[in-house]
DNA sequence: GTGAAAGCGCTAACAA
DNA sequence: TTGTTAGCGCTTTCAC
């Protein structure tokens, strides 16, 4: 990914906004002012401007407010590039989210961004809007800015792409699912205990026809979801009929589809009762379906893995699986600056816990 | 800053990639091959890596094909830090948020992370956490990395800091609010109109006295929004008593007092029958005010700025008078970028219309 | 306390 | 088509 010059005539950034004219003029155009500029202005050398920038010891008061001043009235800032270049590391960290508009994203990306800050880095993110080609592309433009380390939410299933960038020595953090071909530090919610609790919680109030719709196969998240569900229904020694199951992926139209074909009884089955969703945009869509008012009269039981905002708020308070997303984040920074402080153990993987919240819809008994 | 690697004991040389067992604390990007590396290997000058790498024209088939070769091998991967250092340029913007983990950001960081890549630029972001010292530092850092451009959300209302970086080039756009004590690019939504808009909805199906519980003034988008619903009232000849009037902050705790305040008409005055919030934080409040069983019997309007997810879902449906934070993004980017595609003409200000979207809760009558 | 000189890894400008 | 030579602005080393 880069801006290159297949833009000829790309104009290098205005030095200020008027100094269009003064550019072939044969003056020396104001670029930004360097270290060097500073010490001649404050009348010293090079290297006492850079202790004064970086707060080093050994410059005595008065010099130091000399070169103050000249950096002020100069507008001197530490070019970081060239810091950056000649210390070899960069004091930043990226982040490569799925969708950086998905409201789930936002504290975790926040949290990562908490951690990083009290270790003196800044955060670069960016989305792969789940395209692996884009994931990859952002990834290693991260890495050409040589960012310390990376937190990565991966949406592609193959990472060996990193495998040089991690020998180099970037360290490398999954979260939320496994990195494809190459070993790395993973963080991962608990997502088949956490389904297994949510669909056990159903049957504990009297549910013995389920339906679970969900996200694809191939997404290690549904995946385990999917299993969650099936294995608190065997637990129970309750039959789960193929019309019940549906990872067709988030898609509205799909998702109530399938949603209304369950609670018709289609192919044969009796309907289902109750409904577990595998993700909060599946959750939203079955609320709005269950929320028609010719469904009013039969309610159906809901419990969703993922909270949202306002699920208590709505009629009924939707009941879920929580991830703890700020603390995904939290995790997957903290492991990532214990790789950057000098841990090199085996990668490890790291698993949090899910919260069950009744809040309503998972406790309505079932009505067929 | 960050780690320090005062690390005497410097490992040996670059290339063996898999020489963990060298480093004995304090990791380190332990040599990277650089474009030298991979000239030596081919047997190529070091141009021709560059030409190679940057996709320049000029080199032929079987010497690409042989730089290739040594690129892989080798896991090399360009430095960009000495790329910026040289070209002056970084193909970076930074964007300075108020909350990383505020919804309202998600789709206006997407959205401007699109435009920049549009642009073949990375996006950088980050947030101040409403902490205008800590939008200074954040912006600044920015600035050291010299990113070509940024968009702020401002947190200060005094940005005269920026000036020197502005002077020396950087673009600079506001987004949401203005910028305090300097000119610069600016958009935001029409805050004043969509408050009239609101409340005169509120006032059109017949409500005299509403209140109005928004931010502190001091944020200048409270201050017109509150312009706003003054404006809609003195138009059908409304008063205005001060006990309606709360802005106060977005505190949950505080929202609710004045609301329950206002609803039992304290201070003399009688009690509202319809209430105007001056952002989603507050609207949620109200909404779980308004829920309680105790109000059901008498119900009281609301309109809210700013939509918020599932605000068709709850009952009533909440009307509010929508921004589009996507769309500020987008402008602001665009803005941006033509900024450093050269245009150096006076400062902009950018409104962006809102839009009311009436579900239920606005409509509801008087009900004194 | 202070400063001169030597790079960090890359690209621009010019040879060859 | 290819290579050589200067730097970009900073930190490091070491001499003063």
């Amino acid at each position: 990914m880069a801006a290159d010059a297949s833009d000829p005539a790309r104009p290098p950034l205005p030095g200020s906004p008027r100094a269009a004219g003064t550019r072939r003029g044969g003056r020396r155009h104001a670029g930004r002012p360097t270290m060097k500029d500073v010490a001649a202005q404050a009348g010293v050398g090079l290297k006492t401007v850079s202790r004064v920038v970086n707060g080093e010891a050994g410059v005595s008061q008065d010099t130091e407010q000399r070169v103050q001043e000249a950096i002020t009235s100069l507008g001197f800032r530490r070019n970081d590039s060239a810091r950056v270049l000649r210390k070899g590391t960069t004091a930043s960290i990226g982040l490569v989210l799925e969708d950086l508009a998905d409201p789930f994203y936002s504290p975790l990306s926040r949290a990562v961004e908490e951690v990083a800050r009290a270790h003196g880095a800044l955060l670069i993110n960016g989305s792969s809007a789940e395209d692996p080609e884009r994931e990859q592309e952002l990834a290693l433009a991260l890495c050409a800015r040589r960012v310390d380390g990376l937190v990565i939410i991966p949406a592609s299933d193959d990472h060996r792409y990193l495998a040089p960038e991690i020998a180099a020595g970037v360290a490398t953090v999954f979260v939320d699912r496994p990195p494809g071909r190459i070993a790395a530090d993973l963080v991962l919610s608990d997502n088949f205990e956490g389904a297994r609790e949510g669909v056990a919680h159903l049957i504990a109030h009297g549910h013995r026809r389920i339906g679970y719709i969900g996200d694809r196969p191939g997404i290690h998240t549904a995946e385990e979801r999917l299993r969650g569900y099936r294995a608190a229904m065997a637990e129970a020694g309750l039959p789960v009929a193929e019309a019940w199951v549906a990872p067709g992926g988030t898609d509205a139209d799909r998702v109530r589809a399938d949603a209304v074909r369950m609670l018709a009884g289609g192919r044969g089955g009796e309907p289902v009762t109750a409904l577990f969703s595998g993700n909060n945009r599946v959750t939203v869509t079955l609320v709005r379906v269950l929320a028609a008012p010719e469904r009013r009269e039969r309610p159906v039981a809901l419990v969703g893995f993922d909270d949202f905002e306002l699920a208590d708020l709505l009629s009924p308070p939707v009941t879920v699986v929580a991830q703890d997303p700020a603390d995904l984040g939290r995790s997957a920074a903290e492991l990532l600056f214990r790789r950057l402080d000098g841990a090199d153990d085996e990668p490890r993987t790291v698993s949090r816990p899910t919260t069950l919240i009744a809040r309503g819809s998972g406790e309505i008994p079932p009505s067929g």
